[in-house]
DNA sequence: CATGTAATCGAGAGTACTCTCCAGAATATT
DNA sequence: AATATTCTGGAGAGTACTCTCGATTACATG
């Protein structure tokens, strides 16, 4: 018994993406989600009732999408250096396939404002955080004895940093990017020499 | 013939390195940086005759001091490899010992407004990539057809990943950095396995 | 068709920042 | 001491954004 929404919550955070890839946090403010999508501002704030819920959803939808794929690739049983190089390609590819997404993640969220998130917000990005670290000393574990700060290294910023120069200046991945971040890994967790301590 | 200055450039500057690296480049308001330095916004006004003005001498005289080093670092004579570690090490060990500096430039020049620069600081920027372009190249050389994406992550993004999550949470970088940077430069370099093409 | 409900729409108040302007203050030189 | 010169200090206009609020619209249900 209501009138239908025209402008969902989906909509909004897809223009919320456009904008934050192309000119970073600062630049989705609720005036521009609203000429984005072509709604008066009074609609942007009926979905979210302050910018930082806004913000806040949006650092979590795109995170939680990313993390989902990582953690399947990263759960393969089998050789753990594999599966090491499985999660770092994976961060890759994913780039490749959502660049706008990607370009979202590689600012931090306390640039997204995490200082005023709602309540909710900081659990959910606690609990998505648990599982990553979680994930990775499960695989430090896998590795025998690995030096922590090099398996991180390896599955999470290593590839983020192959990607990161060409998401910013908006140009397409390189061909090879996702087998050089796999290649990284495996070196950098190849047994057989001491990965520091 | 005059009166002495109160507040010069290198004091302003000062301030908005401590401002872009506790809140980031958004948080470098004319006004932010005048009440930290207790003056008026008006002296401010007086050094830099826009606030793009001040964010281009933030990030140039940033990345400059930044440059110099790793320049003279990688131009060691001998093993190329060994030239590249160094270089890796000297990133982390440089954002060891300027934290807030090094937090400024986990930012890229966008951030800081580059669209918006005056004419002479697109031009120094220039020149500063084009130096390490060529810094890159020559080590590229060096090594015998290396893939040359992998040498820029070896020397830059590697590094720089490294240390980046322990610089945004403004805690102080682990002991091993360095030396966690210079084993994933050389693994990743070392002759013997190709890196892709 | 009448009614209830959720959503839209847009004007406008409050706030923070950029930048201008100019009177006055502090020095070096003559 | 007078003068020229550079800088400070602070008020205020203009702009962009956040958020509020009430009137209005569109649909589902009985």
């Amino acid at each position: 018994m209501a009138r239908p929404p025209r402008y969902d919550e989906t909509q909004l955070l897809d223009a919320a993406v456009r904008l934050a890839a192309a000119a970073g946090p600062t630049a989705v403010t609720m005036t521009a989600v609203a000429k984005e999508v072509g709604a008066p501002s009074g609609s942007v704030y009926h979905r979210f009732p302050q910018r930082p819920a806004l913000l806040a959803e949006l650092w979590l939808r795109t995170v939680e999408r990313f993390q989902a794929g990582w953690l399947a690739a990263l759960a393969a049983p089998g050789d753990p250096v594999a599966a090491a190089a499985a999660a770092a390609r994976h961060v890759v590819a994913w780039s490749r396939l959502n660049p706008r997404e990607a370009a979202v993640l590689l600012y931090g969220p306390d640039d997204y404002g995490r200082a005023d998130w709602p309540a909710g917000a900081a659990e959910r990005a606690a609990r998505g955080t648990a599982q990553v670290r979680a994930a990775l000393a499960g695989l430090t574990g896998r590795l025998g004895g690995a030096d922590p700060e090099a398996v991180t290294l390896a599955l999470v910023d290593l590839p983020l940093a192959v990607v990161r120069r060409h998401l910013r200046a908006g140009a397409p991945l390189p061909p090879g990017a996702e087998r050089l971040a796999g290649l990284a890994a495996t070196r950098l967790l190849a047994p057989g020499a001491d990965t520091g301590a």
